[in-house]
Parts: C-alpha cells; structure tokens; sequence
DNA sequence: TTAAAAAAAAGTGGTAGAAAGTGGAGTAAT
DNA sequence: ATTACTCCACTTTCTACCACTTTTTTTTAA
C-alpha cells in the first residue's frame, strides 16, 4: 500500500513537460519507468494516479450498470478525461494542453502528494487555496474526525 | 476483456472522416484492421463499440421476443441508428452525416474512452457535461467505492 | 569546521521518427 | 453523370529520445 507524501514545487516546460521530481519516484518504488493516470480533479486541480491505484479504483466503477443514466453520469464525472502518462527517460510525463487549460496550469506547478495519490496544482490556485482553509480547518477538522476530544487530534 | 482510457481531441475533415488516433488502436490490440459499430448515444453523444463488444452486447438484445410491442420499443431504441464502421488504409472511420448531426458535431471532436467503449462528443457539448458535477455524485461514490470516508475519492 | 570535489537532481534544447492533418484521383454505386 | 467511398501521397505537427548545462546536495579531505 502506498503513502505518498510530500508537496514539490515544479516547473512545466515549453512542450508540456513536466519532471517528477526525485523525491517522489523514489516513494513509488516502481521497478520499471513508473506510469500514470492523469485527469480532472475536485476544485480545479488535476489528480496524478499510480496505474496500480487507478487499476484498483476504475475496476469498481466498470461494474456498473451502463443502462442506468444516474450511473452513466457519475462514470463519465468520475473518469473526467482520465488518459495515461507514461514517463520518458528524463522523468518527465507530457501533460495534455486540455489538462492544463482546466487547472489553469501555466508554467509553475505545485505537485502535492498525500495516501496514494498526487495533486497538481497552479500555483497560484494552491497558495489561494490553502490560504482560505485556516479559517474553518478546525470546525472542519471536528466534522470530519469525530468528536472535538478526538485522540488523533 | 478491454479496459479502455483517454481523453482524445480529433478533427472531422470535411468528408466526415475521423481519424482513430494512435494510441486507441493500439489499446485495441487487435491485429488485423479493427471494426467498430456506432451509433446514438445517450445524451448527444455518438457511440463507438468495437465490433466484439458490439456482438456481445447486441446478443442479449437480440433474446428478447419481438412480438412483444414494448420490446419492439426498446430494440429499436437500442439500436438507435447503428451500423458497422471500418477503419480505412489512414485509420479513419466514414461517419454518418445523421449521426453527425444528433451529436451536434461539425469538426471539433472529443473521444472519450472508457471500459470498453468510446464516447464522441462534440468538443463544447463535452466541456459543458464535465462541467457540472451531478448532483448525487458523492452519494453514488459512496454506494459504488465504499465507506463514507473513502479515500477512492 | 570549512572548502573543494563529486554526485545527484533540475532545467533546457535539438532532432529523428511517428502521428496528425489534408487533398486529389480513381473506382464503384446510384 | 453525379455522388459516395477508398486508396494513395504529401505536409505539418507532435513527441520520445538523447545530449548537454546549471544548480543543489552530499561526500571527502585538509
């Protein structure tokens, strides 16, 4: 089981490259050239999946029911444009012009990797981001985590 | 069985050609010239089958008794205007004007593949559906990818 | 403890080959 | 004769690989 960590400040080239930095290849340990799933995240990020974890993830969602439109509708949202990306030998996976267009992805990226996945984000959108959060974070981190004299806090 | 991905933007030339980009077909692996079946989809888009999904699929449909007034209703509906499309020597496919049209399509193509089947939308009508998630969408993930904290989403 | 050397990581660009895009002409069908 | 489809040829764009430079980190030795 995977658990990335670790937030990286990238820069993606003139051709839509963009390098993985060292650190986090190394979390993968992936013998051969590591590939991905890349596609639209929540809040307008994108979201960088290990093949492996978006196999297990995708594999559920095949079973539905095509024939139900609430379920075709959730598919297509859930796949939101998801395409492989494969490294090439200088650790950099090439990043789809529509991809970048959603996330508003110019030039400076921050890739933010937590559990089994990674987020890319603008960075300007990603200091926005976090900016807003302190504010609510402990009412959130109530709701979400139980009971305010919760130990994993 | 196939486990079909990407997100694709092709152009429709002017003799209503689409060219099957790279690397679908090679996802397809099937040796001689692959052959699909297309026809309506659900909500404005076109549907593309490769042939052997197709057969499966149209076998169970074609169990049901025709004398039957509602089944009649429902085969013809299912078949919604198919027909068999093959890939030429440049790997384009001849679509049908008709189909052109119920899709709203003119030149600007998205191909969205998924499972085992591709979606052709037009490219606005693609970008307005992604645009908005569905309104029961955390409760279908849930019921779909388990717990209520799942970390699949 | 510091500085120099070595190694790793990051950043950049060129290029050959593949893929995408396009048009024309020949053949078959109506 | 006109239309529709298929094959063929060509140009342009893209992309994966290779090579190189710069920066940062680690190691080694004074």
């Amino acid at each position: 089981m995977l658990q990335l960590l670790g937030e990286f400040e990238c820069k993606i080239d003139a051709k839509y490259r963009l390098r993985l930095p060292a650190g986090l290849i190394s979390q993968l340990n992936s013998p051969a050239p590591p590939t991905f799933v890349i596609n639209r995240g929540f809040e307008q990020c994108l979201m960088l999946y290990p093949e492996g974890v978006w196999n297990r993830i995708s594999e559920e969602v095949n079973q539905l029911n095509l024939y139900n439109q609430q379920n075709r509708a959730f598919v297509r949202y859930f796949y939101r444009g998801a395409q492989k990306v494969t490294m090439d030998s200088a650790d950099r996976i090439l990043i789809n012009k529509r991809l970048l267009d959603y996330a508003g992805i110019d030039k400076d990226v921050v890739l933010s990797a937590y559990n089994d996945r990674i987020e890319m984000w603008a960075v300007d959108a990603y200091e926005q981001i976090l900016a807003n959060e302190p504010n609510d974070f402990s009412e959130l981190a109530e709701s979400v985590l139980g009971g305010k004299n919760n130990p994993d806090l």
